[in-house]
DNA sequence: GAAGTTGCTTTTTTT
DNA sequence: AAGCAACTTC
C-alpha cells in the first residue's frame, strides 16, 4: 500500500509505478530487487539514492554504489546529477575494481603496496606470466601461459591465495607453484592485476578491523547493480564491507539484479549469490519489477515464453501495457551471404519506408566472427554501420607503448613495461642483451631497470642509454602539465617518429595524438591541475593515520580522513584511469549508423528494431555450450537478453549454411525457434534474387581491392582493411553498386519430387518438392533424422541415390 | 637484428 | 579465412 510508505510526497516518486515506488522507498534494510528487462532498473537505483539524500536519511558520504562497467557508473552519476543538486563525487560510485583501487590507494601501506602501484590489464598479465614461464623454464606445452593466467585469475576470483588451493595432482601442484612465483614477481615489480585489486581489497578489510569498522559505519547504503553478475569474491567483499546481520553493523545493501539476464557464468559470475544474499542477509524485502516499458507484447511474450523453458529461475513474468505490435519476423536464408544481403535490403527498407533511424537498429550475433559477412555486405552497399567490440583505445599497441614509457617514469621496477619498450622503437637491444639483463636481475633479485648498471659491453651501453633516457625524462617532466609530459615522451622516445616513418603508421600516429587529447580531457574533467591532487573521484577516504578511532561515520570530508594519504600526481592518476577504463572502442558516437554487436555487448541497451542473426544450432546455442544443462540455460538467457533489446520490431534470422573456419557448415535452425509462441511469429521467405544465392561458389565477396575501413570512414578507429569493390571513400550518393558476380549456370541437377537424395550432414532423405530454377532452385527434402528441410541446390550438395 | 614463412587455433567479456 | 606466434632465413 502506498499510504504505508514514508515520504511519499517527494516529487521524485511521483512518476514511478507501484513496484518501483515500493523499491525506492524501502526502509533502510537489506533488500533484493528482481528487475526484469526494461523495467526501469537504473531509474529505481538512481531514484533510490536521490530519495535517500533528499529525505536526509543519509548524506552523500554514506552512499556506495557499485556497478560492473564504467559506462554504468557514469550513467548513474549523470542521472543522479540530473535529479537533484548533489555533488556526485562525494559518493562512492564506481566499478568493483574502481572502488577497490580507491581503497588500496588510500591504505597502500596496510595493503602492502607501493603508493604508485600500477595495474596490469589482461594483456599485461599474460606477458607477465609468459615472462615468468621463460624464467623458470616452464614447459609451455604442458602449461600454456594462457591457461596459467586463467588458473591464477580463477583462484583469485575464488578468493584463494596459493596456500589456499587444494592440490590433488602434480599438475595442480606445479600451477600453484607458478601462481606463487607470479605473485612474488608482481609484488617485486609493484604491480597488481585486476583480480589482485579485488582480492587485496578484500584482505585489507578482512585483516584490519579498524578499517573495516570505519567503512561499515560510514557506508549506510550500499547499492549493487547487476547483482546476478557478481562472482564469489565480490560477494565476499560485500559481506565484509557491510557485515552480516548480527555483526552489529548498520549498513543496508540494496541488490538489484535479474537472474534471467545472467550471461557471464563463463567468467565466474554466480547467480547463486542472489539466493545466498537473501539467506545470509536475512532479506525481508524482495520486490519484482515486472512492468516492462520497452517492448510491444509480441516481443515480450516471445521472451517470456522462451525463458520459461529454463528450469533454474527465481520466476518472473514481464508484462506491458503497450499493444501486441508487429509480429516477430522469422527469416531463413540459404547462406550467410544471402542472409547478409537480405539484411541490407531489409535495412534499406526499414530506413527509407518505415522511418526507422539507422542508429536505432541493431544487428546482433552470438560470436564476433559472424560480423565479417555482415560488414562486407553493408560496406559494399554503402550502408553506414558501426561495429562494437574489438580493440579498445587503451589496448592498442601504440598506446600501450606510450603508456609503458609513462609507467616506467612512475615506477622503474615495472618490468612488464620495461620489456615492452626497451627495444621499441628499435635501439639495438636484442634478445641476447635482454636475456643477460634478466639473468643479472634474477641473480641480484632486483628489477631490470636496476640491473642495468651491472651490465657491461656494447649491450650494456645501449641499455644504460635507455635507462638514462627514462630517468632524464622523469626529471625533465617534473612540474609539467600532463599534456606537456606526454608530448615530450612521445617525442623524446622516438615513438611518434617511428610510426611516422612506417608506411602503415598513419593511424597509429593519429591514435597517439588522440592519447594527448585523452589526457587533456582527463585533466579537465577530473579537475587535475599542475599539482598533485586527490583521488580521481574526489571525496574522502580513511588515511593511514593511526588515529582511526572516534570518527564520525558521515561526511568525513573535513575530518582527519582528509585526502592527504591519497594524493597522486596527474600522471599517476591518468595511468590508473587508463588501466581501469579501457576506453571506447566505437567509432564516432552520434553518427547515424546501424549498430553491430554481439548479444553480450547489447546487454543493457535497447533499439527500435533488432535483428538477431545466425540463429542456428551450434552457433546459437553455441556448440561449446549446448551439451551441458547449465550451458544451455545460459544460452537461453542470452537469447532472452537479445529478444528483450527490441522495442518495436524484431527479426530472427537463420541460414542453412555458413562459412566457419574456412569451411561451409550446414546448420539446422536453432532449437530456440521451437520455444517461441507460434502466434507471435510471422515466417517470411525472402525473395531469392540471383545475388542472394552465391553461397559456396566462390563468388566475388573475397579478394576485392582492399583498403578502406568501415563506413563512414574512421581511419584511426577502424584500421583493418576490408574487402571492397569500390574506393574506400564512399558516400551514399555517389556510390555504385558492386558488380554482381557472374553466377555459374546451375548444372542440371535432376532432382525431382519423390527421388531419394543424399546430403553430407543430414544423410538420406526423400525429395518432397522442388521450386525455382538455376541458382534459385530449392528442394524440400524429408530427412528421417532431421525432419523436413528446404535446401538451396546451389548451396547444399545433394546427390541422387 | 629484421623480414619472410609456416603452422595452429578458432565463444561470449569487463575490469 | 585470418590472425597470431614461433620458426627460419637473410
Amino acid at each position: 500500500m502506498l499510504s504505508d510508505i514514508p515520504h511519499t510526497s517527494s516529487p521524485l516518486l511521483a512518476q514511478l509505478n507501484e513496484e518501483q515506488h515500493r523499491a525506492v522507498a524501502l526502509p533502510p534494510e537489506h533488500a533484493l530487487i528482481l528487475a526484469g528487462a526494461g523495467s526501469g532498473k537504473t531509474r529505481v537505483l538512481t531514484t533510490r539514492i536521490a530519495w535517500l539524500l533528499q529525505t536526509s536519511q543519509v548524506s552523500p558520504g554514506g552512499i556506495l554504489a557499485v556497478t560492473f562497467t564504467n559506462k554504468a557508473a557514469k550513467e548513474m552519476k549523470l542521472r543522479l546529477q540530473a535529479m537533484l543538486p548533489v555533488n556526485v563525487n562525494a559518493m562512492w560510485i564506481g566499478t568493483f575494481h574502481g572502488l577497490c583501487n580507491r581503497f588500496l590507494r588510500a591504505h597502500h601501506q596496510l595493503a602492502g603496496l607501493p603508493q604508485t602501484f600500477q595495474i596490469l590489464d589482461t594483456q599485461d598479465q599474460l606477458s607477465a606470466v609468459k615472462r615468468l614461464c621463460k624464467q623458470f623454464n616452464v614447459d609451455e606445452d604442458r602449461f600454456p601461459p594462457k591457461q596459467l593466467q586463467y588458473f591464477i585469475s580463477g583462484c583469485k576470483e575464488d578468493g584463494q591465495r596459493p596456500g589456499d588451493v587444494t592440490v590433488r595432482d602434480d599438475e595442480t601442484r606445479r600451477k600453484v607453484e607458478l601462481y606463487q612465483l607470479y605473485e612474488e614477481q608482481c609484488q617485486r615489480e609493484g604491480v597488481v592485476d585486476f583480480g589482485e585489486l579485488m582480492l587485496r581489497s578484500y584482505e585489507l578489510l578482512r585483516d584490519n578491523a579498524h578499517v573495516r569498522e570505519h567503512y561499515r559505519r560510514r557506508f549506510r547504503h550500499v547499492l549493487v547493480d547487476e547483482f546476478q553478475d557478481t562472482n564469489k569474491l565480490q560477494y565476499a567483499w560485500l559481506k565484509l564491507l557491510v557485515g552480516l546481520p548480527g555483526e552489529g553493523s548498520e549498513g543496508a545493501i540494496l541488490a538489484v539484479g535479474d537472474d534471467d539476464q545472467s550471461i557471464y557464468a563463463f567468467r565466474g559470475a554466480r547467480v547463486g549469490n542472489m539466493a545466498d544474499f537473501v539467506r545470509e542477509f536475512q532479506v525481508q524485502h524482495q520486490i519484482k519489477l515486472e512492468q516492462n516499458y520497452r517492448s510491444f507484447s509480441n516481443i515480450l511474450d516471445s521472451a517470456n515464453h522462451l525463458i520459461s523453458h529454463n528450469k533454474t529461475r527465481l520466476g518472473k513474468t514481464l508484462r506491458t501495457d503497450q499493444g501486441a505490435g508487429e509480429p516477430v519476423r522469422v527469416v531463413e536464408s540459404a547462406s550467410d551471404f544471402a542472409e547478409a544481403q537480405w539484411l541490407v535490403d531489409e535495412l534499406r527498407q526499414l530506413v527509407k519506408q518505415d522511418g526507422f533511424e539507422r542508429k536505432e537498429v541493431a544487428l546482433l550475433y552470438r560470436s564476433n566472427a559472424q560480423s565479417r559477412v555482415l560488414e562486407t555486405a553493408l560496406f559494399n552497399a554503402g550502408f553506414p554501420y558501426r561495429v562494437y567490440g574489438g580493440l579498445r583505445f587503451f589496448e592498442r599497441a601504440e598506446i600501450k607503448h606510450a603508456l609503458a614509457y609513462l609507467r616506467l617514469m612512475e615506477n622503474p621496477n615495472d618490468d612488464t613495461s620495461f620489456l615492452r619498450v626497451v627495444n621499441f622503437p628499435p635501439r639495438g637491444i636484442g634478445a641476447r642483451s635482454i636475456e643477460q639483463l634478466q639473468d643479472a636481475a634474477r641473480a641480484a633479485g632486483c628489477s631490470l631497470h636496476d640491473a642495468v648498471s651491472a651490465t657491461t659491453g656494447k649491450a650494456g651501453a645501449n641499455l644504460a642509454a635507455f635507462v638514462a633516457m627514462i630517468d632524464v625524462l622523469r626529471e625533465q617532466t617534473e612540474g609539467l602539465t600532463l599534456r606537456e609530459i606526454i608530448d615530450l615522451v612521445l617525442d623524446k622516445t622516438g615513438l611518434v617518429n617511428h610510426y611516422r616513418a612506417e608506411k602503415e603508421g598513419a593511424d597509429r600516429v593519429e591514435n597517439l595524438e588522440e592519447l594527448v587529447n585523452a589526457a587533456e580531457s582527463f585533466v579537465t574533467q577530473e579537475g587535475f591541475g599542475r599539482s598533485a591532487v586527490a583521488m580521481t573521484q574526489g571525496g574522502s577516504v580513511l588515511t593511514q593515520s593511526p588515529a582511526s578511532q572516534g570518527l564520525s561515520s558521515d561526511a568525513p570530508a573535513t575530518d582527519e580522513f582528509s585526502e592527504d594519504g591519497v594524493t597522486m600526481s596527474p600522471l599517476a592518476a591518468f595511468l590508473t584511469h587508463a588501466s581501469l577504463e579501457a576506453g571506447d572502442n566505437q567509432a564516432q558516437a552520434g553518427e547515424d549508423a546501424v549498430q553491430l554487436m554481439t548479444v553480450h555487448a547489447s546487454k543493457g541497451l535497447e533499439f527500435d528494431a533488432v535483428f538477431i542473426t545466425g540463429l542456428e544450432e551450434g552457433l546459437f546455442p553455441h556448440e561449446n555450450s549446448m551439451n551441458d544443462f547449465d550451458g544451455l540455460e545460459e544460452e537461453r538467457r542470452l537469447m532472452y537478453v537479445a529478444i528483450t533489446r527490441a522495442r518495436k520490431r524484431l527479426y530472427l534470422s537463420h541460414s542453412q549454411t555458413r562459412m566457419l573456419h574456412g569451411q561451409t557448415r550446414y546448420n539446422l535452425k536453432s532449437r530456440f525457434f521451437d520455444e517461441l509462441p507460434e502466434d507471435c511469429l510471422k515466417w517470411i521467405t525472402p525473395k531469392q534474387a540471383g545475388f542472394a544465392n552465391l553461397g559456396g561458389n566462390g563468388g566475388g565477396y573475397s579478394g576485392g581491392l582492399g583498403g578502406g575501413g568501415g563506413w563512414p570512414q574512421t581511419p584511426a578507429q577502424n584500421r583493418h582493411a576490408r574487402p571492397a569493390w569500390g574506393q574506400s571513400s564512399l558516400s551514399t550518393e555517389t556510390y555504385k553498386s558492386p558488380p554482381v558476380p557472374v553466377q555459374k549456370a546451375a548444372p542440371e541437377h535432376g532432382i525431382t519430387a519423390g527421388k531419394q537424395v543424399f546430403h553430407t550432414k543430414f544423410g538420406e532423405g526423400k525429395v518432397l518438392a522442388v521450386e525455382g530454377t538455376g541458382a534459385d532452385a530449392r528442394a524440400q527434402v524429408n530427412f528421417p533424422r532431421h525432419g523436413v528441410k528446404w535446401l538451396a541446390l546451389s548451396v547444399a550438395k545433394l546427390t541422387l541415390v
